[in-house]
DNA sequence: CTCTATGTTTAATT
DNA sequence: GAATTAAACATAGA
């Protein structure tokens, strides 16, 4: 579930969780959540208060005074919550078992794949603070873009990815944000004029509003402690291959990019 | 069985 | 150095 706008529905939903209670106790049933590092010590987290969580792109940082919980959901972590008795899902990989006054909680880490991080530290790590700007928490700085990107020659597709330039969007949003700016995801990112970055920026600004919106009104409904996801039906282009454009009805087409699946238009997305 | 998948990192290659 | 590509991680679903 893991882009900028996952991330942030699971942060809010995390912070409504944790925010404020206590920790009770912290246990990893999967070691490779630490990636071969130093195993995080659980220890150092009973009895700590939280005092909230927070999200830099699809990073989380659950803040317990002294000690940072670090969490990346790779491509199929989720944090759920439940009683303490009840059963785990599957594929679940850590709890958090917390208390605020008499009653207890345990919110749990699941992740099927296993490509998703956990990390406990008592500083920020590399990996957060490799990251560029959030374009939620500190919006888009278009002028730095245009410098940043008249630098480079890759496809401006890889480079929206990159997330020391901008941090959260992966590959669903910049495919998403490229049909919006009408700009094809090939475009060499020193090839782009002025106009187009901006177009860009006010894409990724466009995409990413429309996953928040979803979810905000899926909690405003559903109510509780129930993370949505979003279906296929909810994007424009992503995953469409083949169906005709929304805007022009030519054959939406799907090439490779930076690894990694690439939908556009061939008629309404430009390279210059 | 084959192909694909919302991510990141590392190594090899151009 | 920069950019690209492939592989690895491990699992589920079409």
């Amino acid at each position: 579930m893991p882009e900028l706008p996952d991330v942030e529905d699971a942060r809010h939903e995390l912070s409504r969780w944790l925010t404020g209670t206590t920790v009770v106790e912290l246990h990893l049933s999967d070691t490779r959540l630490g990636r071969g590092k130093r195993a995080p010590p659980p220890a150092m987290v009973a009895g700590r208060r939280v005092l909230g969580v927070g999200r830099r792109g699809k990073w989380l940082r659950i803040d317990l005074g002294e000690v940072l919980l670090f969490s990346h959901l790779g491509m199929t972590g989720k944090w759920t919550c439940r009683s303490p008795g009840a059963p785990a899902e599957r594929s679940e990989r850590a709890q958090i078992v917390v208390r605020r006054r008499r009653a207890r909680l345990c919110v749990g880490y699941v992740d099927a794949r296993r490509l998703g991080r956990l990390v406990v530290t008592r500083d920020d790590i590399p990996e957060w603070r490799a990251l560029g700007p959030d374009p939620l928490a500190d919006g888009i700085d278009v002028p730095r873009l245009i410098v940043e990107l008249g630098k480079q020659r890759r496809a401006v597709k890889v480079a929206l990815m990159d997330q020391s330039l901008l941090a959260g969007i992966g590959n669903v949003h910049a495919t998403e944000a490229l049909f919006f700016a009408g700009v094809d995801p090939r475009t060499r990112t020193d090839a782009l004029s002025p106009r187009q970055v901006r177009a860009v920026a006010r894409g990724v600004r466009r995409t990413l509003a429309r996953s928040l919106a979803r979810y905000r009104k899926a909690r405003a409904r559903g109510g509780s402690g129930y993370v949505s996801e979003e279906g296929p039906d909810d994007f424009v282009v992503y995953g469409r291959e083949g169906e005709p454009c929304p805007r022009c009805g030519a054959r939406i087409e799907r090439i490779v990019l930076g690894g990694r699946g690439t939908t556009f238009c061939p008629r309404c997305q430009r390279r210059s």
